[in-house]
DNA sequence: GAGACTAATGACAGTCGCTGACAATTGACA
DNA sequence: TGTCAATTGTCAGCGACTGTCATTAGTCTC
């Protein structure tokens, strides 16, 4: 089934984002150069550029296939669910396979540290804000689908998912900011924030509104 | 007061913004070199990276500048109105001024088709949404200092902007990449983006609940 | 108004990210 | 085993960006 060819595949490209990973949290982002990653695997530079089209690729590859992983979680959703409840289940259920779909590749602390990098690497960082942009759109387009809206006309899947995804990047950006970059932390964030959504929206922000209403 | 040599600068400043901008309009970000925009204003290449740190910087200048004025605007509100709102008046104080600020520089179809062309770079898209993170980050500080939050404390300042924000660029986005780049219709298509953000995240989207409520 | 001081610029060399082209290597498969 | 195709290495080159140093050109003083 799977020939010694793309095994081999498989192995570099593992290679390449571990070696990666290290010297960027060690060295950090910027002086860390591509040959020193290529040199680190023991390949050419240019093969490095044959898995990753540029060196925040890299960076930005676990992240990605978790994005993945969270966009079928939405689409395996059942469509009765109200919009906003999908979406935050689906992030509960990343969050439950997520240490691991990491550990097959490298040391969850690793991917922690870099989540620092990230968020403290300009060029970085707005690479990483791009993505999210893209995978915004592919959550739009399901969310229109499931509740049988165009999006185009109806602005609210938009809507929708511009602000549930503004807050989880908050809080990830806001725990990928401090020390504690425990895995547990950073989903005790999330929820947090997810449940202060309608609150924080409320006109007045008395006390007594700070309760949060949990869709669960 | 203002001496020749600050004037001085300010011209080759603004021309370097003007030639830039009708360079990336024409042939598009990519495929205009810092050479070129350079040798168009007839300086080294050497100056025009002491003017701009890099080259999204030039294209981004002017929504910079607008960002400063919105800020300027939210921090003008008065204090005891419910932050929502003050952000959403604060946009319509920028929409106000914001063809005046742009007519300084440049005409104003240039920047509407800069626009696009930032939409649909993926570098200088970006590089723009890193800005705007920035720009988010200085309104949570001031909406936690209007209404006397902690924002380390409090989630909630960190989630309306993240929300608010979020939705923003959905509705530039939306607009920009669509053909018909006015004024006007950019100031329509946010508006009623923010319409939505209520009744986008009710739990059931039946088409009753469809009627926006205003905050004015 | 001449000269001293300093900010702004130009010229040059060099690093790094990234790409195209072509040759060499190495699995796959008959 | 030999052929074919995928993978890789090498090399040459472009463009973004930076450090350095000499040169130019406002500014300020006497």
């Amino acid at each position: 089934m799977t020939g010694l060819r793309e095994r081999k595949k498989q192995r570099t490209r593992d290679a390449l984002i571990r070696a990666a990973h290290e010297l960027f949290v060690t060295q950090g982002y910027d002086a860390t150069t591509v040959d020193q990653i290529a040199e680190a695997v023991d390949v050419s530079q240019r093969t490095f550029f044959r898995y990753f089209t540029n060196k925040e690729e890299v960076a930005l590859s676990l992240h990605e296939t978790i994005n993945d992983r969270f966009y079928a979680s939405l689409c395996a959703r059942p469509v009765d669910e109200p919009p906003l409840q999908s979406l935050r289940r689906a992030v509960d259920e990343v969050w439950d396979e997520s240490s691991r779909t990491i550990t097959e590749i490298l040391p969850v602390e690793l991917h922690m540290q870099l989540c620092q990098v990230i968020e403290t690497t300009p060029s970085l960082l707005s690479a990483h804000l791009h993505h999210y942009l893209l995978l915004e759109e592919k959550l739009v387009q399901e969310i229109a689908r499931r509740t049988g809206l165009d999006d185009e006309q109806d602005p609210r899947p938009r809507v929708l998912v511009a602000a549930f995804a503004g807050v989880m990047r908050s809080a990830a950006r806001h725990w990928g900011m401090r020390g504690d970059a425990s895995l547990e932390e950073a989903r005790r964030s999330t929820h947090a924030f997810l449940d202060e959504l309608r609150p924080a929206l409320a006109s007045e922000w008395g006390r007594g509104t700070r309760v949060a209403e949990r869709d669960e």
